[in-house]
DNA sequence: ATTTCGAGCGCG
DNA sequence: AAAGCGCGCTCGAAAT
């Protein structure tokens, strides 16, 4: 195994740095291979120690910023055209931001193009497996943990720091070969220019009302309290631990309640014969209010900052969806109450705005279906429409019970849901009871309103590949060439994650220089945080990049985006 | 004692 | 009889 090698120049004074810039302004190179040392991982508490800079036909450069006072000498290094190749862009810029640098794209990831390029999977993306991988090339990981702020770095430091830029300049040339041959040249570019703004979102995070949280904590644990200890007594055991389903299943099985698992779906039918199930289900939510919410939200609010700063995953998702972690901002309860404690500083306005149906204006888009491109042209709402369609009457006459059932049904049925699965989904979103021939008439109706939607299911079930696109062409691959419901599902979710990125691109464009900050993302919705005095031209211009970045893809069907300015997030 | 796994459930 | 897609977090129980 080839073991790569690479030269360097150290770089710890001013005339070391002089002679330097002027090597780098004249590199010629289209690509700089950019990595960062650090002396830990969090850019609010740790330094830079090294910046190496890889260019073709150069020893990599390596800037000790421990030894510079003035770090913005330093500028110069990224004062150019080149592309900017990093491998997980989004930590080195957050470090470089930090410090006061300003890095100019484009931006490559290698470890978003590996992304990109593997969908679906399931592999790592670490560099060193990618070395391994792509080039064939074994390098050691082992100073990576070592101590970087130690005031003289050891030779085998700066080997192993010169050799992590430097491999970045051949592993971008081999995912930029992948990325042509497959067609995912527009995807690379929108993951790209969505690092600048994953970057500022997680630093700076969100403000959290902590004494209110405190406060429904306590309330939750009261609620708790007597309903556990209720429990306890009416299945005649005091230790029965509520938490646990082995236990409870046992406890409703002694009852005389016989259940095959005790999750909401198989409880909820049953609480009319049995109230106790009621309490248990009552009891579960409290639990996990609080436990998963109440009780860590403060954990993560950060030190130096006061805020919470969750960290996004582009592609988190195989569609191509962020995820998000520590805290998970995407599951935050939508009950008012809870996200009244996502608030803003004194002077400041929340700006909250979502695509309005973004999935359905998709669907609407890739099967063409005349009704749902006429609805949404105009301006009707597709849940009535729906189910006017299925119930056969007019729109005028539905029942806020038939529109709720009607929301499942475009939504569980366009993505291949069974009659089965659409009742239950009902009664768990929506706690509305279908009957079996209610399910099964709907089921029919629905494909009999919506043709087209129904030969796109023909279509793709007789599909015989094991991969299917967004419209940016995005690609997921999948291990069996008959996952029906997935190949539904991914170009629909998956482009409505295109079109949350390229929204996302845009407004970090348009909003800089302004004191805006993006400081959330969660799927359809875009969080901002405002001055006052601005609030109404920041809303403006969330609405026109969202809208916007709607229109790339949706040509047949209007976008249409709500926008709320409040003052927390509960705002209605 | 520590790690892994599945159940359950929050969100879009 | 039949169980839509995509996640992360927390717990208890099983596995190591």
């Amino acid at each position: 195994m080839e073991l790569f090698s690479s030269d360097y120049l150290y770089i710890s004074t001013a005339e070391q740095l002089s002679q330097v810039k002027t090597a780098i302004s004249q590199a010629r190179s289209r690509f700089f291979g950019i990595d960062l040392e650090t002396t830990g991982l969090d850019p609010y508490e740790n330094q830079i120690r090294l910046i190496q800079v890889a260019t073709s036909n150069n020893p990599v450069f390596i800037f000790d910023l421990f030894k510079f006072q003035d770090l913005s000498s330093l500028q110069d290094i990224f004062d150019n055209g080149a592309t900017k190749v990093f491998h997980n862009a989004k930590f080195d810029l957050k470090f470089l931001k930090t410090a006061g640098f300003v890095v100019n794209g484009p931006f490559f990831d290698t470890m978003l193009a590996y992304k990109i390029v593997t969908a679906g999977e399931y592999k790592g993306a670490n560099l060193k497996e990618l070395c391994f991988e792509l080039l064939g090339v074994e390098i050691e990981k082992e100073e990576q943990i070592s101590d970087w702020s130690v005031p003289d770095l050891t030779e085998s430091q700066l080997e192993y720091a010169s050799k992590d830029a430097a491999i970045l300049l051949p592993l971008q040339r081999v995912l930029m070969e992948e990325v042509m041959n497959n067609m995912l040249y527009q995807v690379a570019k929108i993951e790209f220019e969505a690092i600048e703004p994953t970057v500022e979102i997680e630093l700076n995070g969100m403000l959290i009302d902590s004494s209110k949280l405190e406060t429904l904590k306590t309330e939750a644990e009261t609620e708790l309290k007597i309903l556990q200890s209720e429990l306890q007594s009416e299945f005649q055991n005091s230790d029965l631990n509520l938490n646990s389903p082995q236990q409870v299943k046992k406890a409703l099985i002694s009852k005389g309640i016989e259940v095959k698992s005790t999750s909401k779906s198989a409880l909820v039918p049953l609480v009319g014969d049995f109230p106790i199930l009621g309490k248990i289900l009552r009891y579960r939510k409290e639990f996990k209010l609080n436990t998963s919410f109440l009780s860590s939200l403060p954990c993560h609010v950060h030190p130096k900052t006061g805020r919470v700063h969750p960290t996004l995953w582009q592609m988190g998702a195989v569609t191509g969806r962020y995820s998000c972690s520590n805290p998970n901002l995407q599951q935050i309860p939508r009950e008012s109450k809870v996200r009244e404690c996502f608030i803003v500083p004194p002077g400041k306005k929340l700006i909250i705005a979502d695509f309005s149906q973004i999935e359905l204006r998709v669907v609407a888009e890739l099967t063409q279906d005349k009704k749902m491109l006429a609805a949404f042209n105009n301006g009707e709402d597709l849940h009535s429409l729906t189910a006017s369609l299925v119930c056969q009457k007019p729109i005028s006459q539905i029942s806020k019970e038939e529109r709720t059932k009607a929301k499942a049904i475009n939504f569980g049925l366009t993505f291949g849901m069974s009659v089965f699965a659409l009742k239950n989904y009902t009664l768990i979103n929506y706690g509305l009871e279908m009957s079996w021939w209610q399910a099964w008439r709907f089921h029919d109706r629905f494909f009999e309103a919506y043709p087209a939607l129904k030969e796109w299911h023909q279509t793709e079930k007789e599909k015989m590949s094991s991969e299917c696109f967004t419209m940016s062409g995005r690609r997921r691959k999948f291990p069996e060439e008959s996952w029906f419901t997935v190949r539904l599902n991914t170009p629909v979710q998956g482009t409505a994650a295109d079109i949350m990125l390229i929204s996302l691109a845009f407004l970090f464009e348009k909003l800089k220089g302004t004191e805006t900050k993006i400081i959330g993302t969660i799927h359809d919705e875009i969080l901002l945080e405002a001055p006052e005095s601005q609030a109404a031209e920041a809303a403006n211009i969330l609405e026109d990049s969202m809208k916007k970045g709607g229109e790339t893809f949706l040509k047949s069907v209007p976008v249409e985006v709500d926008v709320k300015i409040g003052m927390n997030w509960g705002a209605k």
